[in-house]
RNA sequence: GGGCCGCUAGCUCAACUGGCAGAGCGCCGUGCUGAUAACGCGGAGGUAGGUGGUUCGAGUCCACCGCGGCCCA
């Protein structure tokens, strides 16, 4: 016996009973041990950082990833799903220094120390790990989250070490230079986000022409023009570009050499002596304006060419300074130039460079314009207004700054990396050739390392003595303990003996890019080679992944690189990639703009079902999600409260007929047409939904479920009304309820991993009590029927004609006709009886030119449409009096003329229609009555319970 | 500055390889109601972001431009 269903459903409520009943009875576990044994599905979590509540977009890949976990698993796999957190990085090490209110490396290292702050950062992590649980539970996101991996373990970090010191063996990591932005207070390299957030317009700066003496010839200068004197210092050379063209003017019995167009900038009408192209001027020696700059050995000072060269501003000449343009350095690589800092990371000049040493760049500025002024070498010093960058949470101005970096030599493996990007497969398609091959393309090498404090420590060790560098890969290997707290600052304390020279060896002092975690996970996660090698070898590469598109350049892409250089194969089979949620306007949801969506509310309003049946539909995979609450309160009203009703109209009834779906099944053949053709359409849904996921392309399963689900109310659950309600429990009947019954049972399965609440509910009712979720995705029933299916398309294309026809000749659908002329061949009798009845015409022909009623209306006719509305009056004081549908009455009557005729004439069906047990004229005591006009005739219609 | 994706009715989205531009919601009218938070029928609403090109024929292919999104520099 089913369940009693309310048919006026909460959803939000619905699923928090789910929620409650899932937990009590561990459905999750037992959906796991349902399938040990069985072959696996692979996946991966990509963990989020664990910072920060979730937010409305978090739904979203999470959809998709448990869609997948759920449909597998019913399709008899074994889908272990490891939740994962990602503990380390700059975010959490932002939004501890927003608590504590303080910002940069000085407060972080001398006020808080980086003990206390990385305490901090384990604390908040714990914090927001909690709200992510609950989130993910909320949305129905089954994951084992009580063995989670954590990036911040020790077992993990040593995996990651691990990793590094095989691509480490491989020759693979190397030290090196970046430039970067950096501020000198917080002493930290910024972002580009946080870059772009710190521009100001029209900042003063000095602006200055300085002379470059030729070492052969003082007399005459090289000019070269900078806005920031302070890296002149560190001057090792200068770039002119081959063709441009430059001038040697005289003045003021000096020679100045610069490009021609720039002119301009002199200060005396020109008087040219010589002309020549830049590469005249290649290899020209120049007297260095400091003697600090440079390293004993190496070639420096003197003039290169460069394509970076411009004459829109300046003398056509860039004074080159190694360490503090990203230019600059890049060009003295590619040349061999040696230099060497003159500014240390505080910002201050270094006690070398003795004239300005512990001045900040910044007060130093003046004071350089001052020494090159006396020396003679300054030609001219003026103020600009430009847009220069500021620090967003200090305010201090920023400067380029080269930072010790360590790199992974990708572009080694280059054309590995498109050979495994190519043999995964990418929905949508045009990510792999284009934005994730375009990437991949333009490969440069990895830089992994962090000048910070909260994440794996970089575990290269170099001895003070002969700066032997060596790659640890595992805590043993330092004779460490494996469940020591491996992060900074104990780490940096551990020190180990130089196999070379027996020196001391120091960990250098960076952590690494998060990013190297995140994508280390499918062995890291089992604390891989040290622990979980058949575990980890059982379950990679994953047969899927899914995240949003951002993560090409993320996870998709360090997943990648890492499985790339240690495995030499991607890590992932295949890989959804989502876009972003938006809102209607097509705007990044953001705090500042307003127009985010609280998660919380909208599984509140509409139920987590409802929001990730949203993201199934909505859109190509791929595109945005233009989200709002119409959006939503359009799901729910389109297609889980129709679902719903068909749901409840059955349980309703199967209830009052103690229907017995155990009982044998009417053979197909012999059943109505309406349910061979919904058997056919459910046939043909089935194999649809399981290639489309089989496939990886879960949004046309799901539309067709959607209108599946439209024919099923609109349609089927409509003109099947009557075959249920009947008195007598005929085969007709018996097959009505089958029909129904495993339409519903089917689509429960079916919607299963798509809506997991509302499917689980309908599961439990219409089966065995079992969860959805422990039974087998639906293979598809053997009810294919074109005929039947093109038929009814063709049916209901002629009741769309024949209803048209009757709204022109303004007759109401209730008043019967003797017949209809419609188009076409004729239909099969079962499925024109359908027409006519829908139509409420007699007859029905075929092969007329037009559609044309019959319109004339016989005695017969009035009569049989008076029925009709007697039916309808009845009815509508039934419902007004609050009667069960199936409450039987006594029914009386005051009429006379043509009503009192139709009442006589048509008793016993309006009795029947009506459940009337007895139908008689004259006012009775206890009838509750209405007096009303119909059809311009008095009439009074008085109903009692039976 | 470069790459990828998108731009179709007021809104959200469809339309296999080039072949008569559609649905849902919203709006207007109307019908029906033991048909459900409904449903039916009719209507208004479109220079397919713009400009060129290829083609007998372009929403679809090509070029350029604009707007939005993501990423890179």
């Amino acid at each position: 016996m089913f369940d009693k269903v309310d048919p006026r459903v909460s959803f939000p409520e619905l699923e928090r009973q789910l929620m409650a009943r899932w937990k009590e009875e561990g459905t999750f576990q037992k959906s796991l041990q349902l399938r040990e044994g069985r072959p696996r599905f692979v996946f991966y979590e990509g963990p989020p950082t664990a910072n920060g509540k979730p937010a409305t977009h978090h739904i979203l890949a999470r959809a998709f990833k448990d869609l997948f976990g759920r449909y597998k698993t019913m399709q008899g796999f074994y889908v272990e799903r490891k939740a994962g957190w990602d503990t380390h990085g700059l975010p959490v090490e932002i939004e501890v220094e927003k608590k504590l209110n303080i910002s940069g490396k000085f407060q972080i290292e001398n006020e808080i120390g980086v003990e206390r702050f990385n305490e901090l950062c384990r604390q908040s992590v714990y914090e927001y790990v909690e709200d992510w649980r609950l989130f993910s539970e909320r949305m129905g996101f089954w994951q084992d989250y009580d063995h989670a991996y954590w990036t911040l373990t020790s077992d993990y970090i040593q995996s990651v070490w691990w990793a590094l010191s095989e691509m480490w063996k491989q020759n693979l990591v190397y030290r090196g230079f970046r430039v970067a932005p950096y501020c000198s207070r917080c002493a930290t390299p910024l972002s580009s986000h946080e870059l772009a957030q710190g521009y100001r317009d029209n900042v003063p700066d000095p602006s200055v022409y300085i002379r470059f003496r030729l070492k052969n010839d003082p007399r005459t200068s090289i000019l070269a023009w900078t806005t920031t004197p302070w890296t002149l210092p560190g001057n090792v050379a200068l770039a002119v570009d081959n063709d441009i063209d430059y001038i040697k003017v005289h003045e003021g019995g000096e020679f100045l050499i610069l490009a021609e167009t720039l002119l301009s900038v002199l200060k005396e009408p020109p008087q040219v002596v010589e002309r020549m192209k830049g590469r005249d001027l290649l290899g020209l020696e120049y007297e260095p304006l400091y003697p600090y700059s440079v390293p004993e050995e190496g070639r420096a000072h003197y003039v290169v060419d460069a394509d970076f060269v411009s004459t829109e501003e300046g003398t056509g000449v860039v004074h080159t300074s190694a360490l503090y343009g990203v230019d600059d350095l890049r060009l003295c690589q590619e040349k061999g130039i040696p230099f060497k800092h003159t500014v240390g990371l505080d910002g201050k000049f270094l006690p070398y460079v003795e004239k300005f040493a512990g001045l900040h760049v910044k007060e130093a500025d003046p004071v350089i314009i001052d020494d090159l002024k006396e020396r003679g070498l300054l030609y001219k010093a003026e103020t600009i207004l430009h847009t220069y960058p500021f620090c967003w949470r200090c305010g201090t101005p920023l400067i380029y700054y080269a930072l010790d970096a360590w790199y992974i030599r990708t572009t080694e493996r280059k054309e590995q990396l498109l050979a495994n990007n190519n043999a995964t497969n990418w929905v949508p398609a045009h990510i792999k050739t284009g934005r994730m091959g375009d990437w991949l393309q333009n490969n440069v090498d990895w830089q992994f390392s962090r000048s910070r404090y909260w994440g794996t420590p970089v575990p290269i060790w170099i001895c003070e003595g002969c700066d032997e560098q060596r790659c640890i890969s595992s805590a043993a290997e330092l004779g460490l303990n494996d469940d020591v707290d491996l992060h900074r600052p104990y780490i940096d304390e551990v020190t180990i003996p130089c196999e070379k020279c027996g020196g001391v060896m120091r960990r250098v002092p960076e952590v690494m890019d998060t990013w190297f975690d995140s994508g280390s996970m499918p062995f890291a996660q089992r604390g891989y080679p040290r622990d979980g090698k058949e575990l980890f070898e059982e379950t990679f590469p994953a047969d899927f992944i899914s995240e949003a598109v951002d993560q090409t350049r993320g996870w998709f892409y360090t997943l990648l690189a890492i499985s790339t250089l240690l495995f030499k194969q991607n890590s992932y089979r295949n890989v959804i990639c989502l876009g972003h949620v938006v809102d209607p306007k097509g705007k990044k949801a953001s705090k500042s703009r307003g127009n985010v969506l609280d998660p919380n509310y909208l599984f509140d309003t509409f139920g987590s079902d409802a929001v990730r049946w949203y993201f199934y539909t909505s859109t190509q995979i791929g595109e945005n999600y233009r989200t709002d609450d119409a959006a939503l309160r359009e799901t729910v009203q389109q297609f889980f409260i129709p679902l719903w009703n068909c749901y409840t109209f059955f349980i309703t009834y199967a209830r009052l007929d103690n229907f017995d779906p155990e009982k044998a099944g009417v053979p197909i053949e012999e059943r109505h047409v309406l349910d061979r053709w919904l058997l056919s359409k459910l046939s043909g849904l089935v194999t649809a939904v399981t290639a489309g996921l089989d496939a990886y392309e879960p949004v046309e399963p799901a539309r067709r479920i959607y209108r599946f689900v439209d024919d099923l109310s609109n349609w089927y659950v409509r003109r099947s009304r009557r075959r249920f309600w009947k008195s007598q429990s005929d085969r007709d009947k018996q097959a009505a309820y089958q029909t129904l019954h495993q339409a519903l049972t089917t689509l429960a399965l079916l919607m299963g991993p798509f809506a997991p609440f509302v499917a689980d509910a309908m599961h439990r009712n219409l089966s065995d009590g079992k969860s959805v979720h422990l039974a087998d995705f639906p293979k598809p029933v053997a009810a294919d029927d074109p005929q039947i299916e093109a038929d009814m398309a063709r049916a209901r294309q002629a009741v769309e004609a024949g209803l048209a026809a009757r709204d022109a000749a303004r007759l109401k659908v209730r008043q019967p006709l003797a017949g209809i002329a419609v188009l076409g061949d004729p239909l099969p009798d079962d499925i024109a009886a359908i027409v006519r009845d829908e139509l409420n015409v007699k007859s029905i022909t075929f092969g007329a030119p037009e559609v044309k009623l019959d319109t004339v209306i016989t005695e017969e006719l009035k009569l049989e449409g008076l029925g009709r509305e007697l039916v309808r009056i009845i009815q509508d004081r039934r419902k007004k009096l609050g009667l069960n549908v199936e409450d039987r009455i006594h029914t009386r009557y005051e009429a006379d003329g043509m009503l009192l005729r139709a009442l006589d004439r048509h008793c016993d069906y309006i009795k029947a229609e009506t459940l009337s047990v007895t139908l008689e004229p004259g006012r009775g005591d206890g009838f509750d009555g209405e007096q009303m006009m119909l059809e311009g005739e008095q009439l009074w219609i008085g109903l009692k319970r039976a």
